[in-house]
DNA sequence: AAATTATTTTAGACATACCTAAAAAAAGAA
DNA sequence: TTCTTTTTTTAGGTATGTCTAAAATAATTT
């Protein structure tokens, strides 16, 4: 394997790039790394250039760039490092939810294989994080799991919550008074047409959900 | 407290500096401070410049830097970090002894209080790093305890290692085929003067060890 | 005390990773 | 299709942290 050390800007972008390109399908543009990074698309191509010469992406003047499969491989361990500190920071360290990803977003630029390979053994090889997101294994593998919306469950279907997409303070409270986590089990009491908005069931206490809510709330059917 | 986020290398600078101080007692030389950390001495020049006008350091052209007040503080909190890290690599990752040092040089730069505080308490406060060397808590304080070298211990006194020096990979090979680590109980025997060996007991076995690696070994009387 | 040597600083460069302003290309609207 | 707007790139600039070569100062030797 080529091991080019990049710098942490360089591992911020491939990222990014790779957040944006959905798995590497998608061409991703300028102006939209610019706008995630909060960074001048200047100097996005400047960087473009940067990592075109290291092979870790394809660009055409201006028609977008999309990341390599060396550059996906790269991305992907990147993403491993922060999801596996996200845990740690969690699961041993207590922090909530909502405080996890800046913390993380710094310790992921620590790498050294040997160091994440313990954590991961010290954390007993987790499969998600705890925003539910699947953490890729030493080779770049991803566990897929099916994940639907709350609203693909039938009437008196269960289902796990298995992810929560949004990440500000609020919905993280609003999520914390409906004793709604990662794990919860939520059954489908009723749908509201009216509004769109759902009668589900959480430890056997019934409650009404927003469509906005239920919108963010991945779950796995059991 | 005026808390200016400091960057890496003016981290490393300040912590170098701190240490080739002896707490703030001592002048330190461009030169001492451009061999420790491999940088030429004209850098480190521009370096004590900026830290001057942060009066993190004081400078007088020609005459060396010494560490101020707000500068030992930061020192302290670095070197706080670096040996929380420490423990967490060792204890809980069960990274041996030599490889921490290196790994913690880069955790020490994720610096947020709170992800301090919160590891501090997850590893239960601890009062020393794996190498014996104490941490400095949330305030800069450091718990000074007595050590004393080997040598001044009479014969069939007792002591605790409490700190080993030097960090070298054969260095730490002798001492873990001795079973000689930070806690390890020691008798004295018997003082060679021929050539300055002792006698000591580890375990309830004898040993003698040669003066260079009992003088790289401290401990505390019990 | 003068000469030599060592240390420290200044001066001028360079790479990285940003920026702003303006030009070039592509996309959308009339 | 031509005009307008948006996107992207180029050109030139800045701060940080490093470097080398040369000058200034201090320390040591003779």
């Amino acid at each position: 394997m080529t091991n080019i050390k990049l710098s942490k800007s360089e591992e911020n972008y491939l990222k990014s790039i790779f957040n944006l390109s959905e798995f590497g399908n998608k061409k991703v543009s300028t102006n939209s790394i610019s706008k995630i990074l909060n960074i001048e698309p200047a100097s996005v191509t400047d960087m473009i250039k940067k990592l075109s010469k290291k092979k870790l992406i394809y660009h055409e003047r201006y028609k977008g760039s999309s990341i390599s499969k060396s550059g996906i491989k790269i991305a992907l361990q990147i993403i491993r490092r922060h999801r596996l500190w996200e845990v740690f920071l969690h699961d041993k360290l207590k922090f909530k939810w909502d405080q996890i990803h800046e913390l993380a977003e710094e310790l992921e630029h620590v790498s050294s294989d040997n160091l994440i390979d313990s954590l991961d053994k010290f954390l007993k090889y987790p499969k998600i994080d705890p925003h539910g997101d699947p953490i890729p294994n030493k080779l770049g593998e991803i566990d897929f799991v099916d994940k639907i919306s709350i609203y693909d469950l039938s009437i008196n279907e269960k289902g796990i919550v298995s992810r929560i997409i949004n990440e500000d303070d609020e919905f993280f409270n609003l999520l914390k008074k409906l004793d709604i986590e990662i794990g919860t089990e939520i059954k489908m009491i009723d749908k509201i047409e009216y509004d769109d908005s759902l009668e589900i069931s959480i430890n056997n206490k019934s409650v009404i959900i927003s469509k906005q809510i239920a919108s963010n709330i991945k779950i796995t059917k059991i």
